[in-house]
DNA sequence: GACGCGAATGGAAGCGCTTCCATTGACAAG
DNA sequence: CTTGTCAATGGAAGCGCTTCCATTCGCGTC
């Protein structure tokens, strides 16, 4: 392995001129520069990451936390930070989380710069504890698609959202409106399926119309658990004419649950979505859109710009525009009278 | 922050024995250790991984090359490679690769362990002369969805694959079978498309069947393009019965011409995929299954067999099975006579 | 011609850990 | 009582880099 002291030696300068050519320090000469970078180029000498990493106190490595794949747009917005990260010099490093042990596990041990050097949290609210340390320690961080103090994040507004959602099925003629969502008190404390929630009641609420016991249905973030209460939801009567799902995932799960049943959609049922996910626009699914690409690529050039500053960046936030795609699986509701 | 020195004098111990502690040496009495470990409790000690790392020669880290997320297939092996992962001691650490110069960068600075104590490679052949760099170098090194020379792979026999969606038409009474796939000579040299071609080339020409020169179409792995080329394929009254998509995405892409040609699917036309990602089972899709997520832990659980080792493991294929799931969108194609 | 200044550079210290080697002390054997 | 052995432990060296400090050297100035 060839370290820096070979390259020292192969251009005979010492290891601090080598440190400072590798380092673009203005104090070296030219033709220094140049005999350095010739016996670089002949060792072909990489310097060791580990040892940079330990000298600085930094090791050119963002932490992404980030609830995997359990949601398809966290994939999407993955995307968004990978794009970002090219041409930097930053690794990622993926912090998987799948329980609140796991995620506070590497909350405890990411509060040190020899960890990773910046912090990139998905979709994921810290507990007020962790990010006091996080904070406390100065470790530049970015919260995306959750909130929390003193820190920046980059958000959308789900409960506006989930209005956009409601009011066009309104619009569209809908009375009765169901609600499929996530757990509002998820282990991992998921806000945005509630916010949606929250949109969808105040909606029908100033619309004065009824939201009934049976119209809104909780349940893991899942295509086939949503599929599960669609089909539940969908029977007798007086079932909806139409269902708002807090993702589209669920989206799905009701649409599949709607030809289950042999229902017509958007003919006897519509369904709005919200992600606007992959394959929404294949499933021709009408939904609530939030740029899932762009808000990794923006929080993550944030975070970027978090690690050049001196200081962390504080508090704020970067609120992200929503927009409703109407596609074809809503419709008015047919005509009892017709 | 606190170090190991900060350990040992607050438990009246040497360093060395902290360390010793650390890495569960046998060489330490019980109550030393009772009293290091209650002083790593107080002061709520976490060794430093660079530290570590450099002292050691290696960096507790994973690396996974991948294409990333340019298929839908990677995202689903990287869930595999991340349960795997759950549990042990290494983080991940992704490179992303979306060309050869990114490719040929990764694997140029990937020949060391201070980088990566061992590497997965996904779906990306090596370029000889960079394999044999990373073998020489001693760096453990599993392939996923690729096969070299002298290192560990786990595939899935992609001809054979072809064969069984190909043999599937036919046996429902399909002659005129078209194929979309990848670009032969694609810049990363992906090669699965080609093979699954080869596999549909063999069992049409066994069953005396023609594969006219429009029947063959090759374009990049996105959904729209394969669209595109399928709404190209669909004209005409000699047009296909049946069209077998080298992937799932591609095969939704297919899906979506057919629907926008206001052809009847399976009556008008039989689609197969191959993959089975996530959203094809909502589609309906035909497609050949390969275990994707499972294909990602097993080659995961190889690295890390490979690099407890005192050598990398050799060259050696694991072939996983592939299946042909039925759904909704092949059938027999309309009797003209009927 | 002596002096001062700044640019260029060598080299040592230090980052926090692991590991090897030397030391200590307890205990068994003679 | 002496010697040898072995377990337990302290501490220094070393991992490969960065950075600070001291040194050297060239050159302009008086």
């Amino acid at each position: 392995m060839v370290t820096i002291a070979d390259v020292a030696a192969h251009a005979g300068v010492g290891a601090g001129t080598v440190s400072r050519v590798l380092n673009d320090s203005p104090r070296v000469s030219e033709r220094t520069r140049a005999r350095v970078l010739a016996a670089i180029e002949v060792l072909d000498y990489r310097p060791n990451p580990l040892a940079q990493g330990l000298s600085r106190g930094r090791c050119q490595t963002l932490g992404v936390v980030v609830p995997f794949f359990t949601h398809a747009s966290a994939v999407e917005r993955l995307r968004g930070v990978v794009a970002a990260l090219d041409g930097s010099r930053y690794d990622l490093v993926l912090f998987n989380v799948e329980s609140p042990v796991h995620r506070d596990e590497h909350f405890a041990t990411l509060t040190r710069r020899d960890r990773a050097d910046g912090l990139l949290v998905m979709s994921l609210p810290p507990p007020a504890r962790s990010l006091a340390r996080l904070v406390e320690s100065r470790v530049p961080i970015v919260l995306l698609d959750s909130a929390g103090t003193g820190v920046p994040s980059v958000v959308t507004d789900d409960v506006e959202g989930g209005r956009l959602a409601t009011r066009h099925l309104i619009d569209l003629g809908h009375r009765h409106i169901a609600f499929i969502g996530d757990e509002p008190d998820n282990p991992l404390g998921f806000t945005s399926s509630t916010a949606r929630e929250r949109g969808y009641h105040e909606t029908m609420a100033a619309a004065g119309l009824v939201v009934g016991p049976g119209d809104v249905r909780h349940g893991p973030h899942v295509r086939n658990v949503a599929r599960g209460m669609a089909e539940d939801l969908l029977v007798g009567d007086d079932r909806p004419t139409a269902v708002f799902a807090a993702s589209d995932t669920q989206a799905l799960g009701v649409l599949e649950a709607a030809r289950a049943a042999g229902l017509d959609v958007p003919g006897d049922l519509s369904v709005v979505g919200f992600d606007d996910i992959e394959v929404s626009s294949y499933a021709g699914l009408t939904t609530v859109r939030q740029p899932l690409f762009e808000s990794g690529r923006i929080a993550t050039e944030l975070l970027l710009e978090s690690l050049a500053a001196v200081d962390p960046l504080g508090e704020s936030e970067l609120r992200l525009d929503l927009e409703l795609v109407v596609r074809q699986t809503t419709a008015g509701p047919l005509e009892a009278a017709a």
